[in-house]
RNA sequence: GCCUCUGUAGCUCAGUUGGUAGAGCAGAGGACUGAAAAUCCUCGUGUCGUUGGUUCGAUUCCGACCGGAGGCA
C-alpha cells in the first residue's frame, strides 16, 4: 500500500498536539490520536486531551470513543483507527497520526493482527489465579512444553505476558511465537513518515511536565476524578490506571494532600516519558525534531514541513 | 550553659565485634504483539560531618570542633 500518512511521536508534553494541528492546517490534514487514555470520555484534564481551541477547527479522531469503565485494547484501537485513516484517505485528506502510545502506533502502522481473545471467557482469570498460586516458574515450565521459545524469552515475574502466552495457546491452538512470526511478516499498512519530537536536555522535558501537571491541578483535575468516581467508574479499571487519575483517588477521598499527589503525578509522568523515549528510540527511520533549551516553534515547524516535502506530500 | 541522641550514595536509613560499606526510593539502560499512562528485566565507590589521637591499619574506639534533634536548667 502506498497511502502516505504522517506520524508524530514523542514523550508526553513534547508538543505532539501542537505540531499535528499546524501541519494539518498547512496540508489539509486530519488528526488521528494514538493515545491509550484520550480515547476515554470525561477524561480531559488529566490526559491533556486537545481542547477545541487547540484543535483550531481541525478534525480529530479517536478521542472520546470509549467510556472509562469500558475495556479497551490495542486490537480495538487498530480496528477503529484504521477505519478512520481509510476514511480520511478516501476523502483525499492527509491523515496525521499523533500520539504517545507506542504499541498502538506500531500496531496500526505495521498491519499487525492480534491473536484471538474472548473477553467473556474465564480463562484469563483462571490463569492469573494459577500464576498467583503456583508461581511464574511453574507456568513457564508448562508453556515450555508447547512454546519453548516464548518460555525462554519471558521472565518468571512477567505475569501478564506469561498468562497471555498460555491464553493464546489454549484458545487458538497456535503458539504466540508462531503467531508473532506470522504477523510480523505482514507488510506495513501505510507509507508513513514519522516525526519524532524530543528534548535536547532532559531537564527541559521535566520542566515542561512539571508545569503541565501544575496546570492540570489548577484546571480542576481533582473535580474531574471525583466526577468519574461519583458516576460509578470502578477504581480498578484500565482508565483509572492513567497517570494523574490513580494518584488523585486518595485526594478525592480526603486521604492525601493535593500537593503530595501532584508531586507523585510529576514523578510518574517523568518515568512514563522515559519509557516512551526507549520505545521511540527503536525507530531509526524516524525524523528527529529536538527542542533546544529555548523552544523555537518556527524552526521545528520549518524542519517538519521540509521533511514532508521531501517525503512527497 | 549542661546532658542525651544523631551526622554513611541525590533522599530515607542499615552496617562494619577496627582490615575503606549495603538496602529501599530516586536516577540510567533495556524489553514490550487483544490491560501498554500498563507490565517486566538489568545497573549501587560514596572525602562513611571536619580535625587530632590510639593502632600495623579507623568509617568503626577516644578527644575537640561544626551541623541537626530532643531534654534539663
Amino acid at each position: 500500500m502506498s497511502s502516505k500518512i504522517v506520524v508524530i511521536t514523542g514523550p508526553t508534553a513534547s508538543g505532539k498536539t501542537w505540531l499535528a494541528v499546524e501541519l494539518a492546517k498547512r496540508y489539509g490534514g486530519e488528526v488521528v490520536s494514538a493515545d491509550s487514555m484520550q480515547i476515554y470520555r470525561r477524561m480531559d484534564i488529566g490526559t491533556a486531551k486537545p481542547t477545541a481551541e487547540e484543535m483550531q477547527g481541525i478534525p480529530h479522531h479517536m478521542l472520546d470513543v470509549a467510556d472509562p469503565g469500558e475495556d479497551f485494547s490495542a486490537a480495538r484501537y487498530v480496528d477503529m483507527a484504521s477505519r478512520c485513516v481509510e476514511d480520511i484517505l478516501a476523502r483525499g485528506a492527509l491523515p496525521i497520526l499523533a500520539g504517545g502510545t507506542g504499541l498502538y502506533l506500531d500496531s496500526l502502522l505495521s498491519g499487525r493482527t492480534f491473536a484471538a481473545f474472548d473477553p467473556s471467557s474465564p480463562l484469563r482469570g483462571q490463569l492469573e489465579e494459577r500464576y498467583a498460586r503456583e508461581g511464574g516458574q511453574a507456568l513457564l515450565e508448562e508453556l515450555a512444553r508447547t512454546d519453548p521459545e516464548a518460555a525462554a524469552r519471558l521472565h518468571p515475574n512477567d505475569a501478564k505476558r506469561i498468562v497471555r502466552a498460555l491464553e493464546v495457546w489454549l484458545t487458538t491452538g497456535k503458539t504466540i511465537t508462531q503467531h508473532d512470526r506470522e504477523t510480523k511478516a505482514l507488510p506495513p499498512r501505510y507509507d508513513a513518515l514519522t516525526l519524532s519530537l524530543d528534548f535536547e536536555r532532559r531537564e527541559d522535558m521535566w520542566d515542561r511536565i512539571d508545569r503541565r501537571v501544575d496546570r492540570m491541578m489548577e484546571a480542576g483535575l481533582a473535580g474531574e476524578v471525583r466526577a468519574l468516581l461519583d458516576s460509578g467508574v470502578p477504581r480498578r479499571c484500565t482508565a483509572m490506571q492513567a497517570i494523574g487519575y490513580k494518584e488523585m483517588v486518595p485526594v478525592v477521598s480526603g486521604d492525601m494532600a493535593a500537593e503530595d499527589a501532584a508531586a507523585q503525578i510529576k514523578l510518574r509522568s517523568r518515568q512514563y516519558a522515559k519509557r516512551q523515549r526507549t520505545w521511540f528510540r527503536r525507530d531509526k527511520q524516524a525524523k528527529p525534531l529536538i527542542w533546544g533549551p529555548v523552544p523555537d516553534l518556527a524552526e521545528v515547524l520549518q524542519r517538519s514541513t521540509d521533511y514532508l516535502e521531501e517525503f512527497g506530500i
